[in-house]
DNA sequence: CAGCGCAATCGAAGCGCTTCGACACACGTA
DNA sequence: TACGTGTGTCGAAGCGCTTCGATTGCGCTG
C-alpha cells in the first residue's frame, strides 16, 4: 500500500497526495475530498522511514528519562507522559532513551537521524551531556537549568523562587527557625540543578528575614525519614516550621513528627514543594508548591517544536511557583 | 556523510561498506579494515529512515507502558528500563507508547513501518488490545497472560505458582488462617492477569491445604492500608499469616501491624510478591517471591527478536517464582 | 593446461516518499 | 483579443541505503 496506489485510486497523481497530506501546495477542496477518501477507503498509511529519508525529518523525538539514585520515579513519570502526550499532539513520537545510555545514545539518535530533536530530564549544574548537545545539530531542551546556559533552550519550575516562597510563608505565619528536608544526599553530590536552586533560595530567603534555617538532605527510607526527623528536632527544639522537598518522605515524616508528640500545624507547620494531588492526599493536605510536571513536559515539547520551527526560544523559561495554602501550616505557636 | 563518502573514502564501492557494516556477505579483512577506519575517521552514521525504507526494518521496537490507575510506577519502570537495556544490546531503540493512545497508537507505529514489533505490559484478561495486535502483521509479545493465548507470545512470572508458593510456606509453618493484601480494586476491576492469576493461586493452595483464606484488595494510600489491616484482623482475629502483593502496602502494612500490637513474624507472619530490593530494605526483611522485572523484560526482547528472526517460539512463558525466607515469616505463634 | 568453483567486489535497481520546476487552464485586465 | 496572474496539478529527480545478479580473478582439479 504505497502513495501511488491512492493516487491511482483517487485518480490523481502521487505528489498531490502528499500535498494533500503535508498541506504545503494549495489543493482544490474536490480533489482534497476525493484523496482523503481513497486514504480512508484503502487504509493507506505512509511509510515512515521513506517520509523521514524525503523530507529529512523523523517526527520523532529523544527523551532522556533519568532513572538513577535518589530520583523518585513517579515524579519523572509525571513528566514522561506529558512529553509524550504533548509530542503526540504535535504529531510526533517519543523514542526513550535511560542515562545509561550517556552521550553516545544522543550521537547515535542524532547522527542518524532518528530523530527531529532531544529532551533532557534531570539536569545537572555542570551536566557532562551539555557539551554534546552543544556540538550536535540537532536541537535540544532541557528540563531543568545548568550553570552555563549560553545557546541552550531550559525550562523549569523557577526552584529558587519556590524555595524563597515557602520560607516566605513560614515567615510570615512568624517563624523564626525553620528547616528544609531536602532530596538525598546523592542528588546534591552530582549538583542536580532544582535541589541546588531550591536550597539557595531557601537559604537567601531565611537570611534576608532573619529566619534561622538548617539543611537537612534526606534519604527517601523511611526509616532514614524517621531518623532525620528525630535527630533534627532533638538537635534543633526550637524548630517549628519545615519545607519539605522531597516526595517519598512526606508521608512518614507526617508519622514521624507524630510519633515524636508534636501536631501539625498546631505545633508544627510544614510546606512542601511536590506534585498536588501527592500534596492533597496528605493528611493532613499539605499547604505546597506544586510541582507541575505536566505544564514543564508540554512547554518542553513546544519549546523544542519552536526550534525546530527555526524560532529562537528563549534560553531560559522559569516557571513562577504558586504556593497553595492548605491545612499543615499555621501560626507559630506561642512560647511555651 | 552519506555511504557514499565512505567507500570513496576506502576506495570500494558503496555496496562493499554496506555488506561490511551488515555482514551478509564475506569481505577480505583487508577491505573491511580499510572500510572500518574510514568509518571511524569520517565519523559515519548511517541514516536511519534510508536503512529503514531500505531493508523494511526500522530497528526500532514499541513499548506500551501501564500508567493508569493502581499501577505501581517504579516496578513498572523496572519493566521498561530492562526492555530498553534489552533491546540496545540487540541494536535496537525503544519508541515510548502511552496506554492512553490505545488500539490507534498499534496500529499507527505498526502500520507506518515505524517499528518492528510491539512489547504490551499490563495484560488484561480479556484485553482489549489482542485482536488489534492479532490484525497486526507485526509481531509482539505480551507482558502478562490473557485468557487465550491461542497465536500470541507471552511471558510473565508464574503469578498463580506465586500465589501458591506464598501460601504453602505459610501451611508448612502451621498457620491456619491466612489473608491475602491484594492490589487495589481497580486493577481487580480490570481483570488485570498478574493480580488474577495470584488470588487463583492464594485460593487453589489453600483449599487444598485446608488453609483458611481471605482476599482482601488494597488501595496503596497509607490511610486505606492501615484500615485495611484494622479491618482484618479485627474480623479475622484468627489470622496469622499475610500475603502481601502490592507493594506501596508494605511499609503501611508492617506498620499498621505494629500499630495494632502485633509483632512480626512473632505475632503475624508475613510474605510477600514484590521486587527483591523492596523486600530486603523493608524491616524486617520480608520473605518473599521476588519479581523478576530485569529477567521478564529481557526475556520478552528476546522474545520479540525471535519472531522477528521467524523462530516461533512459545506461546506462553511462565518464570518459576523463587521464594526466599528472610525475617518476616515464622511458625504459627501457640494458641494463647 | 583447460575448466571449474569459490571468494570478493561492483553496478544498478529499487525502497516509498517529498519537492521543485513546469505546465495547463481560467480569469480579470488593458 | 492578447496578456499577465494565479491556482491547481503533474512529472521527475532525488533522499541514502540494501540487495540482487553479474563479474573478476584466483587457486584447484582432472
Amino acid at each position: 500500500m504505497r502513495i501511488s496506489d491512492v493516487a491511482r485510486h483517487a485518480g490523481v497523481s502521487p505528489s498531490t497526495v502528499s500535498y494533500v497530506l503535508s498541506g504545503k501546495r494549495s489543493i482544490s477542496p474536490a480533489t482534497r475530498e476525493r484523496v482523503l477518501e481513497s486514504i480512508e477507503v484503502l487504509g493507506y498509511q505512509p511509510h515512515a522511514g521513506a517520509r523521514a529519508l524525503a523530507s529529512n525529518r523523523s517526527n520523532v523525538i529523544a527523551l532522556v528519562v533519568p532513572l538513577r539514585p535518589g530520583i523518585h520515579v513517579p515524579v519523572a513519570m509525571q513528566f514522561a507522559v506529558s512529553v509524550v502526550t504533548s509530542a503526540r499532539d504535535r504529531e510526533h513520537d517519543v523514542l526513550l532513551l535511560t542515562q545509561a545510555e550517556g552521550e553516545g545514545g544522543l550521537r547515535r539518535v542524532a547522527g542518524t537521524s532518528m530523530v527531529d530533536g532531544i529532551i533532557v530530564m534531570d539536569v545537572e549544574v555542570d551536566d557532562a551531556r551539555i557539551p554534546t548537545l552543544r556540538s550536535l545539530s540537532h536541537p535540544s531542551v532541557l528540563i531543568g537549568v545548568p550553570a552555563e546556559t549560553e545557546g541552550l533552550t531550559c525550562i523549569d519550575l523557577d526552584f529558587d523562587a519556590a524555595g524563597r516562597a515557602c520560607v516566605a510563608h513560614l515567615a510570615d505565619l512568624g517563624h523564626r527557625e525553620i528547616a528544609l528536608i531536602g532530596q538525598p544526599p546523592s542528588v546534591y553530590e552530582r549538583r542536580t540543578g532544582f535541589a541546588e536552586r531550591t536550597v539557595a533560595g531557601f537559604e537567601a530567603e531565611a537570611g534576608e528575614r532573619g529566619v534561622e534555617a538548617t539543611v537537612v538532605p534526606c534519604d527517601a527510607a523511611p526509616a532514614a525519614v524517621t531518623a532525620a526527623a528525630t535527630d533534627l528536632l532533638r538537635e534543633r527544639p526550637g524548630v517549628t516550621g519545615l519545607v519539605v522537598h522531597n516526595e517519598p518522605a512526606v508521608t512518614p515524616l507526617l508519622e514521624a513528627v507524630r510519633g515524636l508528640g508534636r501536631e501539625v500545624p498546631a505545633d508544627l507547620s510544614v510546606v512542601a514543594i511536590a506534585p498536588d494531588d501527592l500534596a492533597t492526599e496528605a493528611s493532613p493536605p499539605l499547604t505546597s508548591v506544586s510541582l507541575p510536571a505536566e505544564e514543564v513536559g508540554g512547554r518542553a515539547v513546544s519549546l523544542l517544536m519552536d526550534k525546530l520551527d527555526d524560532l529562537g526560544p528563549p534560553e531560559v523559561t522559569l516557571l513562577p511557583p504558586r504556593l497553595v495554602p492548605r491545612a499543615s501550616a499555621a501560626a507559630r505557636p506561642a512560647l511555651p
